[in-house]
RNA sequence: ACAU
DNA sequence: AAATGT
């Protein structure tokens, strides 16, 4: 192997390296670690200094554990301006997007956490794909798991779809054996959901 | 308290 | 800071 420098973001202490036992000092089992190796100190040095976090994604993305590169992961979220929710799911491997959904006016998190999982089993369940789905929504897990969407969130004029989607999402659950596992999302160890809408 |  | 949920 010819020699490689490893740039560390985000580590124990930040910062270029030129040996991979140095940087995976800075990085294994560091929460939310970014880092990633270059093939000249000169790039590794510039790179460090552009603080360029999104050229580390795909680098980081090989230190998940294996089961969890082979899954897909959903996120929803409510833009702050305009309260519409949006919802979707990146294939973690390579965080190419599978789908999107919204806006939802007069929706929750919730709900959102909730038909994404739906939305995903669904699409696995098409193509006979048994790779997990990762959730950072403990309540959304719960929901799917009891094929019900608990929400308090009131009808409004603006949410009939959002509701008759609730409603086809709990039968598909009810009717539909599927095969994959909805696993939580370790947000913890492994940092931000892949499937999350940045700007938090 | 935990997770969004 | 506020809301959604178990
Ligand atoms: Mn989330
Ligand atoms: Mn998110």
């Amino acid at each position: 192997m010819a020699k490689k420098w490893y740039v560390v973001w985000r580590g124990r202490v930040p910062g270029v390296y030129d040996a991979w036992d140095a940087a995976r000092a800075q990085v294994e089992g560091y929460p939310n670690a970014a880092y990633k190796s270059f093939t000249s100190e000169a790039e590794a040095l510039a790179a460090f200094a552009a603080g360029d976090a999104h050229t580390a994604a795909q680098q980081t993305r090989a230190a998940l554990p294996p089961k969890v590169r082979t899954g897909y992961a959903v996120d929803a979220a409510l833009s702050s301006a305009d309260g519409l929710m949006f919802y979707r799911c990146v294939r973690i491997a390579d965080g190419v997007e599978i789908f999107r959904h919204g806006p939802f006016p007069d929706a929750t998190n919730n709900i959102g956490e909730f038909l994404a999982i739906v939305d995903a089993l669904r699409w696995l369940t098409a193509r006979a794909d048994r790779s997990p789905v990762f959730t950072d929504s403990n309540n959304a897990i719960l929901w799917v798991a009891h094929a019900h969407c608990a929400t308090r969130l009131p009808r409004t004029a603006n949410n009939d779809a959002l509701f008759a989607r609730i409603a086809e999402a709990e039968r598909w659950l009810m009717e539909t054996p599927y095969c994959n596992a909805v696993l939580k999302w370790r947000t913890d160890l492994w940092g931000e959901n892949p499937a999350d809408f940045g700007r938090k």
